[in-house]
DNA sequence: CCGCTCATTTGACATAAATCAAAAAAGAAA
DNA sequence: TTTCTTTTTTGATTTATGTCAAATGAGCGG
């Protein structure tokens, strides 16, 4: 849990108080390698804290996954438009490594953006912070050509290429597996 | 500015002090047709809302200009990752219409932030909205072929192609011109 | 070490969509 | 209306990437 308070100490100060309170709503989850944290259906409940493993977000379109998000340690997950807007989402998330995650649920983190400023502000950043991050993959998904896709992640998220699967990194790059592995070979 | 007032009203509920105070910053602004209202390389210190008229951002990727993004009435507009992190942007915002807008400085949004909880609150449920908005479109993008993105397309967003030139909705869908024109054709 | 499974690469071929170029249509201005 | 500009459509051709299929390689449990 002192990772994930360290880890809110970088975006915004929060009061002891806060934290405790914080500290009191959280439960703590172990999942193994492959198993689902969210499943396309349902309204997501929680917002998770990923504290130890990696995990990929996923849709499914067209009759096939498209992963488009991964996450590592120190990042907040969730089925955000779901937790938003309290409908089904339709996306789903998958272990790629066992994870340690600390969860908060829904109501209870409304109350607390109700009863402590702080929080309330936390919530915004945090939302800000996704918003220009989804933005940023937005664009760089529009290179036109596949191999400044890759050329791009290579620069910027480097890591990813490091613990996941080649098929996913394909689909999150919008190509095929084939693809990537064409493209790899003549770099 | 009743226009915007009656807007906020939907998603939550501001007191009359709040709305005083956010009425006494907002400063009007009225653009005609083509002007840029944000440019890439400066620092975005806006948020607008828009009370008349439409608009495109638009990002500079490879050599091409590509469209990403509409507003219409009764959006509120900036280019969130420059106006959050106050680093300089990549983003450009140009009015496909006369509009009329009403804008907020980034001071004084972060200090209504800080002094009324209701506003931090609306600044926060406007985010998530907007990383919803963002998430869906991203989702829609990964549809395989150019045909069923603009099919998605006109089921979910019809009055986009009745107000912008298909030039920057081929763009917005991530094809050609030449390939929507004949899309449409074949319909 | 062997055999199993899963991940990755390689090859041959098909095709959706891009490109280049020009015509047609629609709006705006005179 | 006539002219000028902008937007949209149509045609011929090229190309990047997808598809299908098979081979190779890596990791793991027995």
């Amino acid at each position: 849990m002192q990772t994930l308070f360290s880890h809110i100490r970088k975006y915004c100060q929060l009061s002891d108080e806060s934290l405790h309170r914080l500290g009191s709503v959280l439960k703590p989850v172990e999942l193994e390698k492959g198993s689902l944290l969210i499943t396309e259906g349902k309204v997501c409940q929680h917002v998770y804290f990923l504290e130890r493993g990696c995990l990929r977000g996923f849709y499914n379109v067209d009759g096939r996954e498209i992963t488009y998000w991964f996450a590592f340690e120190n990042n907040f997950v969730t089925s955000l438009l779901s937790f938003v807007t309290r409908l089904p989402g339709m996306e789903n998330i998958q272990l790629l490594e066992d994870c340690k995650l600390w969860a908060i649920a829904y109501d209870d983190l409304q109350t607390l953006y109700q009863t402590h400023t702080d929080i309330n502000t936390l919530g915004r950043i945090m939302n800000e912070r996704y918003y220009v991050m989804l933005e940023e993959r937005f664009v760089s998904n529009h290179f036109r050509e596949a191999r400044d896709r890759y050329e791009n992640l290579l620069a910027r998220a480097p890591h990813i290429l490091q613990r996941v699967p080649l098929g996913h990194v394909a689909s999150y790059l919008g190509m095929t597996q084939e693809t990537l592995s064409r493209i790899r070979a003549k770099s």
